[in-house]
DNA sequence: CTTGACATACCAACCGGTCGGTATTATAAA
DNA sequence: TTTATAATACCGACCGGTTGGTATGTCAAG
């Protein structure tokens, strides 16, 4: 399955990547690569350890077995990812739903056909993991928990400031919007056209401003 | 990986499965199950023998390679699954958008924990293969394109009725109800929690009644 | 006597994981 | 300050098992 050449796509900022010096931490965004690319089960350890020039004795040295690095990954990578890119920026939100509005049409602005061309490592991940491994799911499971409380917290707020109707359920609409936002990224994955991404977007903005209330 | 029992959980109406009696079939079936479970990259040849009892020699007898059975799946099994299921039954409908939440709700309803815990064969798939290979992308992406198009052809006679506001537009709402509905599936297979799903579900059908227009 | 439908035996490549060994550094007693 | 001890951080050859794929053989139907 050599389609795809593995050269510098890489995406979404390359934040921490390039900062991490210790074996340890190379390992740890190796992995994340080559699990985002792959998935986790067709993920060839010797392939991270071909990329980043550690061997196999370091691997094993700091993770106990393939399965415990997995778990590194999503604890330690993916779930910083979602934090700082989703969750962070709605706490200090003092308009939650405009704000909401806005980092999605912000996603949809700064994302290139390159950023979606592999999808949610997130969203791929759970797709994969969750129905052939507890230890998984639990894992990936407690990342969309932290998710879903952050916009759940967002709305119930705009909806004490009077911006939002009460006919709206937080829990509802939170849930809905994680999982929208995911089905979002994989449509414009599947189609490789950034179009197909921002319609859906716009669909899911178009909803947020129906049951918005301009405060002015 | 051992965690999940293979035993017949097996999911959303046997189909054919049980009525397939010759051997192509039964591999295909076979290759089917296998791929859901384990992704493409990781579904063992050996294991759908094993299942099968089919020989190797056999497999190879109908199909090429791999990659062309992974192809055959999709084009002989995941593409009628989603036609019968979801495209089908919103060309016959003469008041689409109702039939669209009821096609949602009813779907919804009939899920048992079962069926959702290994998510959605479609989005799964495509979530894996469509990063990394074109022949699956093209391929995956054509049933999402038919799936997308039956949509838009309910919502614009629904829209030419009368029955939808005029604001709404057919091909962005098509792209994100298929999203959401994903993303829905997605999410209830993650926290393994139907109620997760119908929230979801309550959601965008929440979305849907509040752009449709009552014609009584 | 050919052809399609299998069955069996086998292959190299790769898999995750282990092992014995070593170079470097921290700790602490003399 | 020197020196013995011990823990840490690797290294890379090797293991049994599995992978997708192939070459050859059988055998009934036409």
């Amino acid at each position: 399955m050599p389609e795809l050449n593995e050269s510098e796509v890489y995406w979404w900022r390359p934040l921490d990547a390039a900062v991490a010096t210790d074996t340890r931490s190379k390992i740890l965004f190796a992995a994340y690569k080559e699990i985002h690319l792959h998935g986790f089960q067709s993920a060839s350890l010797n392939n991270i350890l071909a990329h980043t020039g550690v061997s196999k004795g370091a691997l094993y040295h700091y993770f106990p077995n393939k399965t415990e690095l997995g778990y590194a990954v999503i604890e330690e990578v993916i779930a910083d990812r979602i934090f700082r890119s989703f969750i962070q920026p709605l706490q200090q939100a003092d308009d939650p739903v405009q704000s909401l509005i806005e980092l999605i049409q912000q996603a949809g602005r700064s994302f290139t056909l390159k950023d979606i061309q592999m999808g949610c490592p997130l969203g791929s991940l759970a797709q994969e993991m969750a129905p052939i491994s507890e230890g998984f799911r639990l894992r990936l499971n407690k990342i969309y928990q932290l998710w879903h409380g952050a916009i759940i917290e967002a709305l119930s707020r705009a909806q004490q400031q009077g911006r939002l109707i009460p006919q709206v359920v937080p829990e509802q609409l939170a849930v809905m919007v994680v999982a929208t936002l995911e089905g979002c990224l994989s449509a414009g994955m599947i189609a490789q056209d950034l179009t197909r991404l921002t319609q859906c977007g716009a669909g899911l903005i178009q909803y947020l401003q129906l049951i918005s209330i301009d405060k002015k």
